[in-house]
DNA sequence: TTGACAATTGACCGGTTAGTCATTATTATA
DNA sequence: TATAATAATGACTAACCGGTCAATTGTCAA
């Protein structure tokens, strides 16, 4: 593990146990059995490192989750599949799962709030999507609804699971929500949210092409011993540039470099890329 | 308004612009026009302030959900009121509902942590009484599993209209939660929860006798030139220490006492107080 | 007008914070 | 072993925090 690493593993414990705020510099380097200054050796400030982790864990969730809703073998458990990785995941990374849920947006810097919320668009579209389509049937008022709903359920036993530490059965809870939301969709006729509400959540990614290029070269250089995956972060880049290549083909190159750490996350982005150009 | 209440209000303001940390001393006597000792002159400490703002406001909406649920004329509209009156109360002190809603609970006094949850502890067996009242027939484990997504739904719809803004129609809103409710009532099968969870909300308040001693004392003075109000006050102290009355007496004399501002609260405390020792 | 008392002030205190930088320790190379 | 390069240190700064208190101002009866 590199310093860089450990810093940012023994902070992420201390801002779960007394907040981000509340957590000093000092008692980060304390833990980490370093000095104050060697901090500032790998994070230019404080707001940098708490950036670091955020980027760190939410790419890697969200991109676990595009997985399940691109490869998912069985669309009729889609709804199931996508609740119980969430839930996993969020448990595998409980601390940082405290912070992301309860941790103030006050006083963040404006970079901060602006990475949460493309975060969090990100994933209350594939949410969307998944309510999409296994609702397909339904007007867009009712799935907006059930959206809203689930999206407020899963917030519930998030905090429920981390900060009461209820003993939870995450299957149990999934089939549970799956089951609401079945319920609601054949029998609910109120819908509470107009299509405003869309805009609310809906925020615009804005991904820009140079993000995109970045995140190809990362690929590129992280696998550099396997030509597969680096021919296809290459192709890819030359695309991006100058699009030549037919859909199939643009599909089968992000799913060669989708199988690394740092591909899952760029070929999410590829795609998302690729849709806000349309 | 005294000086007192002019402190509260321009800190709650600040307190739901910045929060309850980042908010300092100096901003709070800065917007009020008064020196930093003034501020001491009305509140030993900062975190006076803020329980006394906790308290102000939750005693009066805890006692104005505790007056829908024991007067509500119509029994069959009693959740759809329930619902109205707890988003009316926080629309009508939005600032409140901000703080209340999203403050951290790291680095808060142990007075203030035991305070709030007194408080949502209070709220929580309200709506769970109004849950078990319209959905006697139902079984105990899908009873907590109505509450559960209730409360939760409560807050998702709390954060859209304070944080997002949304321009949200209360009534609607409210319809609509209803249906959901009735609804899984009638289809929904998985419990989620277990009776575990019960325990994890339903902490006991712990009403201790000279609390509500010293809060019918309290209406007694502040109701001196009402005769009717002090006297029932007067007697109910009386009959907290020497139980004499029967339960038909003591509900009138609480009827008596509750439409005063201070009395509606105190004799909420009286009631549970009751509930507590049987 | 005076004097007693209450209300109000703001400089000040000890403590903590994020961030800096001259100095020192460690490692790699020649 | 000597030298250069890199890594790490911790005392230090400037700013801000909650809270205090001697000094000042305002008020009103005598």
């Amino acid at each position: 593990m590199t310093k860089r690493e450990l810093i940012m593993e023994r902070a992420l414990e201390l801002f779960a146990e007394n907040g981000f705020e509340a957590t000093s510099v000092q008692q980060i380097t304390e833990r980490c059995g370093i000095s104050k200054g060697a901090f500032y050796l790998y994070f230019k400030s404080k707001d940098e490192l708490i950036l670091s982790i955020i980027e760190r864990f939410m790419s890697g969730f969200i991109a676990d989750l595009e997985h399940t809703v691109t490869f998912s073998r069985n669309k009729g458990n889609l709804l199931y599949d996508f609740l119980l990785v969430t839930f996993t995941k969020f448990r595998e990374q409980a601390d940082f799962a405290k912070i992301f849920l309860k941790e103030q947006v006050f006083s963040f810097s404006e970079e901060l709030i602006h990475t949460l919320k493309f975060y969090q668009s990100a994933f209350c579209r594939l949410l969307f999507s998944v309510i999409q389509k296994r609702y397909a049937h339904l007007k867009p008022d009712m799935q907006l609804e059930l959206f809203f709903t689930m999206n407020g359920l899963i917030k519930s036993y998030a905090e429920l699971i981390f900060f009461e530490q209820y003993p939870a059965e995450l299957e149990r809870i999934c089939r549970a929500m799956v089951e609401k939301a079945d319920i609601m969709a054949k029998h609910a006729s109120i819908a509470s949210l107009s299509e405003e509400y869309f805009q609310t959540v809906h925020i615009k990614p804005e991904i820009d092409k140079e993000t995109v290029a970045a995140l190809l070269e990362d690929v590129a250089r992280e696998n550099e011993e396997d030509p597969l995956v680096r021919e296809s972060a290459e192709l890819l880049l030359k695309d991006l540039e100058n699009p030549k290549f037919t859909e199939a083909i643009t599909a089968g190159l992000l799913n060669n470099i989708s199988n690394t750490r740092s591909g899952k996350w760029a070929a999410y982005m590829y795609r998302q890329f690729l849709q806000q150009k349309k």
